[in-house]
DNA sequence: ATTCTAACA
DNA sequence: TGTTAGTA
């Protein structure tokens, strides 16, 4: 892989991407009394650490989660329902990425427009779907080996 | 300079 | 929840 590249993947690998409690509470206007309080309820978790140091160290995805629960906070939910909500809407979100991501076999070039490939639609053909800047989403069926030809794979 | 825990004029 | 004290 070029060097470039994976200069670029570094950059932006969010796994090591981390926070401490003053970042993390400047970023989500959420206090760092409220952030050890929420980690002692078990609503947010912070990175076990294995050097001898004790301050906390926040991931993205507890990022996420605190910016969730501030925003059903400011609705007027209280704590607890708060992280309900943002539970729920943290399930709903993978449970939505889960379906595209199955069904979605990755994008085709076709007459210059791109497509999705949405993957088989019976022993012949794949269905493919056409987004437009414009109007609405169109549907065509081809054979599957064209379909084929014409997508590149999204995975790596 | 920042974070930690524990406690409260 | 905020704030403060005394640490590491």
């Amino acid at each position: 892989m070029a060097e470039f590249t994976k200069q670029v993947r570094d950059t932006f690998d969010f796994h090591r991407l981390v926070f401490r409690i003053g970042e993390l509470g400047t970023m989500t206007g959420v206090s760092a009394r409220q952030l050890r309080y929420w980690e002692k309820k078990g609503f947010i978790t912070s990175q076990e650490r294995t050097d001898g140091q004790q301050a906390r160290v926040y991931t993205f995805k507890t990022l996420i989660k605190v910016s969730m629960m501030k925003h059903f906070l400011d609705m007027g939910f209280t704590l607890t329902a708060a992280e309900h909500q943002s539970t729920a809407r943290e399930q709903r979100v993978k449970y939505i990425h889960r379906f595209i991501s199955t069904g979605l076999q990755g994008l085709a070039n076709i007459d210059g427009q791109m497509a999705l490939n949405l993957g088989a639609f019976d022993d012949q053909q794949t269905l493919m779907a056409f987004l437009p800047d414009d109007g609405p989403i169109t549907y065509r069926l081809l054979p599957n080996a064209e379909a084929q030809r014409l997508t590149d794979e999204t995975d790596e």
